[in-house]
DNA sequence: TATTTTAATCCAGTATAACGGAAAAAATTA
DNA sequence: TAATTTTTTCCGTTATACTGGATTAAAATA
């Protein structure tokens, strides 16, 4: 299969899949979309290649967006897919900050979401330089008492308290005495 | 601006954007990608739109995926995004299963990535059916002991572990003892 | 500052996306 | 089972995507 004929391919299944959770005919859907019945079935059949302008009426007619008709799909392999073991945790002694971390998501997942258990000292200050953008962090303070920062923007939080934030600029957690909180990256 | 427009304009800014993000110029992207030079000057000045098995290409010579180059953008408005206190933490008694879960993610990430802290009884049983297709939940362990189904796979997980699972078929949490865990659901 | 090199745009020709009507195939109804 | 209706594919024409060479504009060098 050449390289052409997989997105077309691709694309064509993706398509007859959505048309037909929908209901919908050729005829219905080119009314809907402005796109000829023609042009569908050539699509559909992996005949012909369409514009991204044809696309994007098709994305707007059937309500999806152009990444479940043409990305890549990503499914699980196993269904227990990993399991760490306490022992088996990687651990960051922070001593400059003065925290523990404890990186409780895989290596792959790196740059996408990632999740840190992290323990506090006493008078522990964690700063961040800006991550890419559109970065956010959610935080949940499992003990103790905190001051999280993002910008210029400032909060104080206890036990319980659940924090989202914009960690596309600077951004930092500091104790006045010993915390424990759970924290995911998000788009890291 | 026309509904053309609008798509064949935020094709040509993200196109400009990634290829000057590499230092690229026309050319050495004509060459790295097989599309020709006149096109990809009339791509970002929005005055034509590829088909599909262009921009493939150009996909893959930029190792970007469609959606970044076609996808609406959705970004952090402020940069404290919100501050749930203890208080404001919704809380869900199953006295069926013999849980506590308190959702610690927002309403509107229901779908996408939720985030549940959730506290087990003594023999408490917590049965889910399959979620939809690509779901994984991401459980770290806090306290106690439990057991964790995915479809006919099963793990014995204690303190400190952190155990990653497909929760598009069957799954389940068990404990004999009290416990509390972190639960992520990605793609629910 | 003039000259050379590189990058981007223009141009005319070719290939194919895209259309609407007609024909064929499939599904439904009597 | 035949007739009717709906759906899909075929067909020929038009519009535009796409090309490579030439030209223009911008950047780098002497």
């Amino acid at each position: 299969m050449t390289s052409r004929a997989e997105i077309t391919m691709r694309l064509a299944g993706r398509l007859k899949k959505e048309r037909a959770a929908k209901g919908l005919s050729l005829d219905a859907l080119a009314k809907l979309s402005g796109v000829s019945r023609s042009m569908l079935s050539q699509i559909e059949r992996g005949e012909s290649s369409p514009t991204v302008s044809s696309l994007w009426n098709l994305t707007r007619a059937l309500n999806v967006d152009f990444s479940s008709l043409l990305d890549q799909d990503m499914a699980p392999v196993s269904r227990i897919i990993d399991h760490m073991s306490d022992s088996q945790t990687p651990i960051f002694h922070n001593k400059e900050a003065g925290c523990i971390v404890r990186i409780l998501s895989p290596v792959e997942e790196a740059g996408g979401t990632e999740v840190y258990d992290i323990t506090f000292d006493k008078a522990a200050h964690l700063e961040s330089a800006p991550h890419k953008k559109g970065c956010v962090e959610h935080l949940t303070v499992l003990t103790g008492n905190l001051e999280v920062s993002s910008g210029t923007e400032r909060a104080q939080i206890s036990q319980g308290d659940t924090l989202r934030y914009a960690a596309d600029v600077n951004h930092s957690i500091k104790s006045k005495d010993e915390a424990r909180v759970l924290l995911i990256v998000k788009n890291a």
